[in-house]
DNA sequence: CTGAAAGCGCTTACAG
DNA sequence: CTGAAAGCGCTTACAG
């Protein structure tokens, strides 16, 4: 006896639109395409009749003769416990997923532990051709991934740079405009002794902000280290403690991210820092904790969404053939909250 | 002139390990399937061929002619504005994630206004062929999901329940459990007025909660009201005020979430309740907010991880057609943190 | 303006 | 144990 798979209702194709439009399958294609050399009459009536019976095409026939998938790819590659907590992620992905699926292409997507294992991913995606495009986030000063799409000849945009992004166009996340805002606010109020506690080295971003941070606080005539810690919360903790205890600690620190920043909070009040009487502490990215936590944290905000947005559109672009119109670096704000203040009172 | 696409290098097809290993195609889809009816000597020619060329499937070939996409689909009914903040979700994308890249699953995602939204999308997937079965989370009381997903016979597993889930196999999330837990902690630290900040009414899982928390307080001798929000922190302040400015106020709040719990204890705070003296708060949820927060806040830990991975397996099982071995709920523990102590110390 | 043919890369019966 | 045929549902040249 031969299985009896799972029925539910018939999913209709081009023939049955073909038949019941009295047309080859050929026109229906045509029709359905926007292709040239069908009478308006035809193409209307085919279109109708496609409506009607709730055609939707098979991806899998469409993806096999177009050569196209219709998807893109987004590997993301962290250690998994570093994963619970991502607001940054979180809203890239439904700014990419809003602009993909406006457009009519899906959103594949994978957690790998490292870029090695996402630049392998990339490649099986590649053979398999389940993907049209990918999107690279977190880009690394020494990246597999980049050469991996060159080599395939992949469509690829980079959110992140510049730096290490090889040919690929890229969308810089303006970490130097941040980093500006930033020192301004804290020289600003008068700091002149501002260290930084660093995401992991290897970012090519964080390598962005080192430069940009340094130059800035010469700039003002002010003097800061910079303490590498791993973006996590007992990175920061770490990194924090260390700096408190030098024998000239900061009257101000900046963070890379919400979590070491929060994080480094808790360390210093339970050292016995005032906040912000005795330290000033900014967060270079905004999220609910640093809004949460009592001070509330000063922190740079920028529209992570619209941001994975318009380099989610920049792929489809790629992935078209055309020219990717290039892209300024995204605009940040600072919004000042409790944890900064003018140093020693 | 036709417009050259990017080439890159070349995808070997089957027909390039036939002709190499000198047998029909045929044979080398039988060996890589697996399928018997092949000498051994045969088989592991080819794929040794395989492997050497690094042959991997066309998807799209595949699922065409299996009628099978390989791929699993997620569609998330959010408003896009709680989406930046969401450690449960974060944590179960992931176990769904690993469980169905480790059976050679591609997860597809979409994200989507409301379960309404999501119906349709559904609909599409299953039309276009693009997924072989789908997980659906945040169970509704009156949820068009499941109705979808049995009219169309599409292979689904529910990450949620019980209740509202139709004729389709669900994985309970331990909300009875967590919810004795949290009562327990309570009423055995001496409170006996214990109020709840619950989340949406139409989702099934606060149903349960409700349900379970009355009968809870009943048994225990204690007394509470229910103050309906809608997991997020402005539901979790407003109901928290109108709880604290009763004639009598409660001397514990049980939040439905973490985000509105951190939410609460920050308006209880500002209306000069202290926590934990004058009032407890416990959330249902545990997460990294609930940690940096000062007092930190007691909480309900599951694991999400684990529970999207079994969620994920058994979806396999459905889509293969095999029977789905009933999972009994996840198991929770509680964290007691600085938040919660005897009342009225 | 319209249609018959070929093909994308696989898998699934079926015949030897 | 092995292979030739047919077909999945589309699209892409090409001929009328």
């Amino acid at each position: 006896m031969p299985r009896t798979p799972r029925e539910g209702p018939r999913r209709p194709t081009i023939a049955d639109i073909a038949e019941r439009a009295g047309v080859s399958k050929v026109s229906v294609s045509y029709a359905l395409n926007g292709n040239p050399g069908l009478s308006e009459a035809t193409r209307s009536r085919i279109l109708q009749v496609a409506k009607e019976i709730g055609w939707q095409p098979n991806r899998a026939a469409r993806a096999l003769s177009a050569a196209r998938s219709g998807a893109c790819g987004l590997a993301f590659a962290r250690p998994a416990r570093t994963l619970a907590y991502e607001p940054f992620f979180n809203k890239l992905l439904a700014g990419i997923e809003a602009a993909l699926s406006a457009q009519d292409v899906a959103l594949m997507i994978q957690i790998v532990e490292d870029t090695d294992a996402e630049a392998a991913m990339l490649r099986r995606w590649w053979a398999e051709r389940r993907v049209d495009g990918v999107l690279l986030v977190d880009l690394r000063t020494d990246d597999p991934r980049v050469a991996t799409v060159e080599e395939l000849k992949l469509p690829a945009v980079i959110i992140g740079g510049p730096g290490h992004t090889g040919s690929l166009p890229f969308f810089p996340g303006n970490d130097a405009g941040g980093m500006h805002l930033i020192v301004e606010h804290l020289t600003s109020l008068g700091h002149r002794r501002i260290d930084r506690v660093a995401g992991s080295a290897n970012f090519a971003a964080v390598q962005v902000r080192s430069r940009i941070f340094k130059r800035l606080l010469t700039r003002a005539g002010a003097v800061g280290r910079v303490v590498g810690a791993d973006f996590t919360s007992l990175g920061g903790e770490a990194a924090t403690r260390k700096l408190l205890e030098l024998a000239e600690p900061p009257t101000a620190v900046v963070y890379d991210n919400d979590i070491m920043a929060v994080a480094g909070l808790g360390v210093a009040q339970e050292m016995g820092a005032r906040v912000p009487e005795d330290l000033s502490i900014v967060s270079f990215e905004d999220s609910i904790l640093c809004e949460v936590v009592r001070p509330s944290v000063t922190a740079t905000v920028r529209d992570v969404e619209a941001f994975g947005a318009v380099a989610a559109r920049a792929l489809i672009e790629v992935i078209e053939g055309r020219e990717v119109t290039p892209h300024g670096p995204q605009t940040s704000s600072l919004v000042a909250r409790r944890s900064s203040s003018r140093p020693g009172r």
